[in-house]
DNA sequence: CCTGGCACTCGATGCTCCTGAGTGCCAAGT
DNA sequence: ACTTGGCACTCAGGAGCATCGAGTGCCAGG
């Protein structure tokens, strides 16, 4: 149905609208690409791809630009991701290397990745679900009152004030403490849920009520809650391209935490690098928006997310390569640790 | 100088430029106003303010706009902080009450500012240097790495990474923990410099060069970093206004946590709100945005900064309401914790 | 199936004219 | 000494209009 022709002029449209952000015609086409047939046969093609739904007009006498179709098929089919220099990787690399702590992790990430790509970058925090226990401590604020800290082995901490039904002694804490790491202890956030359900033999009678808090406090932290840390950065980059659906909403959206949950949240598991275009976005206010993103974590264990946001006018083989790159080196870095 | 009715001639007009974001003229500020002179009377006044800096024409042909010094008046002498109803602050408090933690907390807090206010918020964390240590946990990541959990009685929970210049058994740890907690426990953080500077003595000699590494972590964690940890949040609401030095320069401001350090730290320790108005702000990029900013914390012990930015057109009364009662309220919370 | 030619569309640009809000100034009034 | 009405002046913004040119669709011929 598409011939090979039809498929470069395709190409050559996305790729000439992306870098000048200009309806492109007929003529510009054959001159700054290597198509050796006239302007008219072009112009038969991009009849041809505007019936299919692939380029549309922006007025009767502009050229064309992509649909979000045409950017699909242009990734699918037409683009490879660009691969990195050797020394774009070093650079990766300096920038990521000498991380304090996760924090500082994810900090430089979203900042490196922003930078990379002159996009909005979103990185999520390694998913609670998915790490397993290292430690679990128990801090008394005062008699009615523990903070409850829990770290996990991707470098996580999360802390939760726990509020006691009645006083508990520094012994019972202890010896709390002892039965918690004893039986967390690197196991999987996810299995942690049975493990609890049978613990409340192992305390005293008189400590079960104190505990239960506890116990709840874990899961609740574990399940309902920070799952969805997510950091953005960037956004000064969004002054560049201009939205359709306006500046603000995309704002908006952006500190939704819920909604870049959403965004990450429905991309495929697998290490590769996922690409959603516009409208493939259902969340409200990204319509006009582009989603590159890619998992990162050790291959057989991904972690959590990350990725870009921008216009659907996105040099997307370029973006790809950054996503994928900097999901390597910072899965690396966190496996190191 | 000024006499009662200029005074009142500026007032209006930095009310009506407010809420109108139009240049506003004589006629329109006779009618809107209880000013009981002709326009002409009111031009004279006028021709007076723009001598002395306070308004300026856009155009030959167009009303006034306040000057930054015309804000500034303003804000010193011609109005009063707008004070909240019991409905807004019960509002508030629902809002705020209910957070699980520290993180929650802030992140509570610069929504409710954002939201109240329809601007951009800053909240700083409470200042390391200005907490007490609560607790010091080392937990052992493998045989030469520890990772350092500070928590301070703000309820403030850092972690770091150290690495160790040679392997150091579990007892030696445990030993190492005690002693930190004995003599740490409840100080200043301002205090901790000296404290450990006399630590080392107190532990066995083949462990001094391992805790010296933890000292020198704990005095970097404290010093150097995180003092400046600050969210922002309500960007979206930046689109509503333009700025004169172009959004892209305010964002990326807003995303230098060294630049909103500064922002905030060069305002006074009192409890009261300050305001700093267009270039008042020497901070590149944010010269064409106002500042308020209150300290928060119990009254005695102002623990941080919080505040709004938004153009210099801003509501000033009802944003330091805003920010007065928010910083009010989110310190009562924390004292409580 | 490709190509040159040609008529057509229509956004963008630049020009003029006009209007109206707003000013500054002056002379007269209180 | 201040206030006021009157008046000439300025100028941004909008409407109307002609022009330009990039780009198209279509057709007839190779």
């Amino acid at each position: 149905m598409l011939d090979d022709r039809k498929l470069a002029v395709l190409r050559a449209i996305v790729e000439d609208f992306v870098s000048t952000n200009e309806p492109v015609g007929s003529r510009a086409l054959v001159d700054r690409h290597g198509l050796d047939v006239s302007p008219a046969t072009i112009r038969n093609d991009m009849a041809v791809l505007e019936d299919q739904g692939y380029i549309v007009q922006p007025h009767t006498s502009a050229g064309r630009i992509p649909t979000d179709k045409g950017y699909r098929l242009f990734v699918d089919r037409l683009s490879s991701i660009k691969p990195f220099s050797r020394a774009e990787r070093r650079a990766i690399e300096t920038f990521l290397v000498g991380a304090y702590d996760l924090d500082d992790v994810v900090m430089r990430t979203v900042r490196l990745l922003a930078q990379l790509t002159r996009q909005v970058a979103v990185v999520q925090y390694p998913s609670l679900s998915k790490s397993a226990i290292r430690h679990v401590e128990l801090v008394p604020l005062n008699d009615t009152r523990l903070l409850l800290v829990l770290i996990t082995d991707t470098g996580r901490v999360e802390q939760r004030v726990v509020e006691l039904p009645g006083v508990l002694d520094e012994d019972s804490i202890v010896q709390l403490r002892a039965v918690l790491n004893a039986c967390l202890d690197g196991h999987k956030l996810a299995e942690v849920a049975t493990i609890l359900a049978g613990l409340p033999e192992r305390v005293e009678p008189r400590e079960r009520a104190s505990a239960a808090a506890v116990f709840s406090v874990i899961l609740e932290t574990l399940v309902e809650r920070h799952e969805e840390k997510i950091v953005v950065g960037g956004a000064s980059n969004l002054t560049a391209a201009d939205f359709s659906a306006g500046l603000r909403e995309v704002l908006e959206a952006l500190e939704e935490q819920v909604v870049l949950m959403r965004l990450l949240g429905e991309l495929d598991d697998q290490t590769s690098v996922t690409v959603r275009i516009g409208a493939e976005n259902d969340v409200l206010g990204l319509r006009s928006t582009s989603v590159v993103a890619a998992a990162y974590g050790s291959a057989d264990r991904p972690l959590a997310r990350l990725g870009v946001v921008g216009p659907t006018r996105m040099d997307y083989p370029t973006a790809m390569g950054a996503v994928r790159a900097v999901a390597r080196y910072t899965g690396q870095i966190l496996a190191e640790s």
